[in-house]
DNA sequence: TAAAATTGTTCGCGATTCGCGTACCTGTAT
DNA sequence: ATACAGGTACGCGAATCGCGAACAATTTTA
């Protein structure tokens, strides 16, 4: 399974196997061997993986099948930050209201 | 990092060592040794305890520590919707700038 | 209260698996 | 032709795994 997905995020960041060994600071051959799947990476490498790859751990185990998970902002259960800020609930509401206006405006342009 | 979050997650459900290496499949000991810090679980394991203690492989690997997850709009690596539909690029960009902008100009308000 | 069962901890053992280096096979560029 | 980078496969020594066993501590049962 993760040797799986390790291969497709690979391929579709066209990097190589030498590029990431070096980022995790292991052998090319072990990460080819995650590829492989003949050896499996340690916990810390699935760590740093998930971060390289920009996605989670979740999904490079299996434990869900989507590569970025979809938050809702009009149903939010995080919190968000621009610039390291924190944005107001404020905030978040001018934000909703500012896309569905742009994209109403876009309906009628068409 | 997991040895802790597991024992913490454990208490927190009241759960015996024994009750979850019925559940996984392996002997107490072994996940008496994920928790003490002696054995590290396997990738299937980790899978699994996510999906029991009902959390996330990132929070057990310690990919993210927050209780409360953070999003970095500026960094992101998640989808976003509003009213079901997804976010476009071009629109996180304006909506970044949107705050900004907004911001600045509550600082000269002040 | 005494006995029995459950829980949590530690450790040695055999077996498995790890990470590395190395060798090898492609292509591609020089 | 030669050099080089990317990808694959494998042997080796070292590290780690999962298990059972043994034991103390705690709780439950009789």
């Amino acid at each position: 399974m993760i040797s799986k997905r390790l291969s497709e995020l690979r391929k579709k960041k066209q990097w190589s196997l030498q590029y990431i060994a070096d980022q995790l600071n292991i052998a090319k051959s072990t990460y080819a061997g995650y590829e492989s799947g003949y050896r499996q990476p340690s916990l810390e490498a699935v760590k740093e993986l998930a971060v390289l790859f920009g996605t989670t751990a979740d999904y490079l185990l299996g434990v869900t099948d989507k590569e970025h998970p979809t938050i809702e902002l009009t149903h939010l259960t995080f919190h968000m930050t621009i610039d390291g800020e924190q944005l107001t609930e404020d905030e978040i509401i001018q934000l909703i209201a500012f896309i569905r206006a742009k994209r109403e405006l876009e309906k009628h342009k068409k």
